[in-house]
DNA sequence: CCAGACGTTGTT
DNA sequence: GTCTGG
DNA sequence: CCAGACGTTGTT
DNA sequence: GTCTGG
């Protein structure tokens, strides 16, 4: 799954952590703490130069062959075990392959009665990198839009207690295999597994972050009585 | 040949 | 765009 | 992912 | 119940 997430700090970040330069509209992309599908969102994307660009693309991956772009929000997510057959996603998968920056995710918990948030996010407090995939579609007015989703994969063993399903999570050194074209699939197609369990910590949060009109820090802190909201 | 689908999640 | 079903 | 809408006609 | 928007 992955359908909510948070990406914050200086954008410098991420030309730090991913080696890539800032595309001017991304240099502005302010702290967020509840991204979600529709909305532009800063992402990696690898040139055949070898070059990483940060650019804003919208969550929720329209295929060139849509004739609208209502799929958008179906395909915020990819199953991992499938994306070479599936008509929506291998040539995305082929050959635009990219990494989405993620301060941290959101996972909902079903329980009795409803569902509880819970934030996870990175062990080491560095940046998530998840697998991505992008696609350039043209509306038939003639305007291009390029999108993206999030691939996933089985829930490892800590995650397992809220979901069953969980974003692929990057190695920071798997980056480059993930992102390069001279990557042969079979190396690339390694790299869809759940990370180990040591590289997440979570916590329940409010369920404020349920509205996506909600934003702001106080949504990533602990909740002190989630079974009474 | 043309027409129609093409996807994920979670829940039942 | 490309594959499946009819 | 959740929240919120869930319609038609004609006209701009 | 199911789809769309954020």
């Amino acid at each position: 799954m992955c359908g909510r997430y948070a990406l914050y700090g200086p954008v410098s970040r991420l030309r730090e952590r991913f080696s890539a330069n800032i595309d001017e509209l991304a240099a502005d992309f302010g702290p967020r703490y509840n991204a979600a599908p529709m909305q532009l969102l800063p992402v990696v994307r690898q040139r055949p130069s070898g070059e990483r660009v940060v650019h804003l693309l919208r969550w929720g991956l329209i295929p060139g062959w849509a004739k609208d772009e209502t799929i958008a929000t179906r395909l915020s997510n990819a199953r991992g075990e499938t994306l070479a057959e599936k008509p929506a996603f291998r040539t995305a998968y082929r050959s635009r392959r990219c990494i989405v920056p993620a301060s941290g995710f959101y996972e909902w918990k079903a329980i009795p009665g409803g569902k509880q948030p819970y934030y996870i996010q990175p062990a080491n407090d560095e940046l998530f990198g998840f697998a991505g995939l992008w696609e350039r579609w043209t509306s038939p007015a003639g305007t291009p839009i390029d999108t993206f989703t999030v691939v996933t994969t089985e829930a490892n063993e800590s995650m397992r207690a809220l979901h069953e399903r969980m974003p692929v999570i990057l190695q920071p050194g798997d980056d480059n295999l993930w992102l390069s074209r001279d990557t042969t699939p079979e190396r690339f197609g390694q790299l869809i597994a759940p990370c180990p369990d040591a590289m997440l910590r979570m916590h329940p949060v409010s369920k404020a972050v349920g509205n996506v009109r909600n934003e702001g820090p106080q949504l990533i802190d602990a909740s002190s009585d989630p079974q009474s909201q």
